[in-house]
RNA sequence: GUGGGCGUGGCCUAGCGGCUAAGGCAUCAGGCUGUGGACCUGAGGAGCGCGGGUUCGAGUCCCGUCGCCCACCCCA
């Protein structure tokens, strides 16, 4: 016991079975919601060479500069734990030459992503994601559907304190326009601004508009929605996309400053955020990329995707889900000698299909019985020997002496 | 990277600078019941994150260090 004793590393838990169970139902449920809507799920790489995510998120981005867990592998190669799942999906859109197979596809994924930053409510280092990627439309269809999936699986799981923020970011076409505007009116108060935001004029002046700070927010009141310089394809795109939402019944929130952290959205950008998390309200955020596929070396290809923080939705949860993991029969006898016959029957049981199990640590009866009634057992099967039992029914505490033959006939009516 | 808070058995918590560090939960054994849950009895388990300092004496004060938490930045 005086040995060094190791913990996990800093930002990652963690997940015990007291907690998996729910993980697992969420995640079963978001498979199941996802599925209906025709997505499929894709599975890729832990890790992925560095360049993919520098060059889809941006250079300049903080996931990238500071945020990343670069390594180098024995060959030399630069490798980065994915920090976001975009990339990837896109990297094996192109890779497997799906543009010309599938054209339109879409995808699902539930999967862990790493971020080197300093742990803080519904913050990790290794976080996980459930996420969709609709790749080959540019319709707004789409992206209604995208938004409607997110808001209706959050739904699905009893989150009703959220906020869904909407926002179009334009394209290649407009947005330079704007950024323009907006330089103008903000180089003259420049130095007013905080430190970060008066090098994001320069870099990637949208940003200051998403800045938190007072000062800020004020010295951009004054500046004119994005929506007024829009491109007449974006300005219809988005309008028909509000227009969606509304027939699905989803309530939304403009939210002209809702800059996403990655560079590469195009159009629509949106996040939902919950008001029960902390200083991480957000828990999903999504928009459309239609640069993306092409930027990565593929053909002009439009897509739109979301994501969604498994961590945050645990923690915004407002009712309890219901889970099952009682144990349909514990097997329990008083005399080793029965232990035998017990391990064979009680393979025989599970083979069955039945939720079964019984001591491993050579108990007294009453051990074993207090460990039925933990395990949450329906019914625990005491072996009396002469393929004599007794069933016990742990809910009532009702049992009766019946024969192992006709305890096999009862249990297939259960 | 910056700022603040905290660090006592597996978990939660008490502990004015001074008797062998206290309690609850959990665990284990037993009783009640051949056989669980409620209840009763009993048991094991920490030397107070780590290192140093002040002091006759430190879990209690000081410094450092590590870790955790929260916030900023940013994001799921």
């Amino acid at each position: 016991m005086s040995k060094q004793r190791y913990s996990v590393p800093r930002g990652t838990r963690d997940i015990l079975p007291a907690e998996s169970a729910l993980w697992h139902r969420i995640e079963e449920l978001f498979r199941r919601t996802v599925e209906s809507f025709g997505y499929k799920e894709i599975r890729t790489p832990t890790f992925e060479e560095v360049g993919l995510f520098a060059r889809s998120i941006g250079e300049d981005s903080d996931i990238v500069n500071k945020e990343m867990y670069v390594f180098q592998d024995r060959g030399g190669r630069t490798l980065a734990l994915r920090p976001e799942g975009t990339a990837s999906v896109v990297r094996a859109y192109i890779e497997h030459g799906l543009y010309v197979t599938q054209p339109f596809v879409k995808f699902y994924y539930i999967t862990s992503l790493f971020r080197y930053e300093r742990p803080q409510a519904g913050r990790f280092r290794e976080h996980h994601q459930m996420g969709v990627e609709a790749i080959g439309s540019g319709s707004p269809y789409i992206d209604a559907e995208v938004i409607y999936l997110a808001y209706h699986f959050l739904d699905l799981v009893r989150i009703k304190e959220k906020t869904l923020y909407l926002n179009s970011v334009g394209c290649p076409i407009c947005r330079p326009r704007y950024v323009e505007k907006l330089k103008e009116f903000l180089l003259p108060v420049r130095d007013k601004l905080c430190e970060d935001c008066q090098r994001r004029v320069i870099i990637n002046p949208l940003r200051v508009l998403d800045c938190k700070r007072e000062t800020c927010r004020e010295l951009t009141a004054q500046v004119p929605p994005i929506y007024d310089y829009l491109c007449e394809e974006c300005s219809e795109h988005f309008d028909k996309l509000k227009q969606l939402l509304g027939k699905l019944g989803v309530p939304f929130q403009l939210s002209p400053r809702l800059v996403r952290g990655l560079d590469y959205y195009t159009k629509t950008a949106f996040e939902i955020v919950s008001n029960r998390l902390g200083a991480q309200s957000s828990i999903c955020g999504g928009g459309r990329y239609d640069g993306l596929v092409e930027e990565l070396g593929g053909p002009p290809t439009p897509g739109v995707g979301m994501g969604m923080g498994l961590e945050r939705v645990i923690l915004a949860l407002e009712e309890e889900i219901p889970l099952d993991e009682k144990l349909d029969v514990f097997l329990a006898f008083d005399d080793e000698a029965l232990r035998d016959e017990a391990f064979l029957l009680l393979m025989k049981l599970r083979e069955q299909g039945w939720k079964a199990d019984m001591d491993y640590q050579h108990k007294s009866l009453k051990s074993q019985l207090r460990q039925a009634n933990r395990l949450g057992a329906k019914y625990t099967l005491i072996l009396k020997g002469n393929g004599q039992t007794v069933l016990r029914d742990m809910q009532s505490g009702v049992q009766e002496e019946i024969s192992l033959e006709e305890v096999m006939k009862r249990l297939k009516q259960i």
